[in-house]
DNA sequence: CTGCTTGTACTACTGTCGTAGTACAATCCG
DNA sequence: CGGATTGTACTACGACAGTAGTACAAGCAG
């Protein structure tokens, strides 16, 4: 998986787990390359992805913050709808296997017994 | 999406679906790349995957033919394996948005639902 | 054997993606 | 204002995926 999509994953996973609270600053476009071992332009383009998804907010000069606006109902309506996206694509993967959406609930409560298992 | 994963995914989903079914002979090579608009090899190419994943079989000089091996134990089991890896990368896509276990079943099962309805 | 049909191997072109380099623009702070 | 820090725009290059072209090999039918 290339870089920047691990990034941007890493980020929105640490947001949705409350990681990286609202309002606190990401670390520096050129602060985080020289982490990473990585170009600044490249965190630069996952920071402004995640703007263009509202979930940080960049100010020249300044730096790069959690947002406000991933709690916002609006927003939560978008969420919703990315998740319904992604069952989508996950419903046609499935079904091109020959799979139904019984044979995926079965599989995924599975999963979640043994997430249970695991608390 | 690329020719060759369309067209992939369309001769596993016909298969699937049972409108190929076991032994019967698919389109030459050449003729499925004249009526698709595409080059020989590309067809090529997804019979050859598909042969190994073992759902067709070729002979030369003869044609291309439904296996029966998908219908085998070992190859059904390969078929689940397949069934939780893809539940797997869901887990992980879903995960890093922060959607959680449930929150999938909950939206799998309206999907369930909806489907009932249209039965 | 000969010719035809089938699948296959090899090569090469083209576009796109991911990343890096460099130079620029906006903002803050003294 | 002026320097330092921040994000940003533009360019270019390497790698790879996808497709096509062409030539080859295996099998069948007469």
């Amino acid at each position: 998986m290339p870089l920047y999509a691990q990034l941007t994953r890493a980020i929105r996973f640490a947001i949705a787990t409350g990681r990286l609270r609202v309002g606190e600053q990401l670390p520096t476009v050129r602060q985080l390359a020289v982490d990473l071992r990585v170009n600044a332009n490249t965190v630069a383009k996952v920071y402004a992805e995640l703007e263009r998804s509202g979930i940080l907010e960049t100010r020249r000069g300044v730096g790069t913050f959690v947002s406000a606006r991933h709690l916002t109902p609006v927003h939560r309506d978008e969420h919703e709808k990315h998740l319904k996206e992604l069952v989508d694509r996950f419903l046609e993967e499935a079904g091109a296997m020959g799979f139904s959406v019984d044979d995926l609930l079965d599989q995924l409560q599975s999963r979640r017994k043994k997430e249970l298992r695991n608390v």
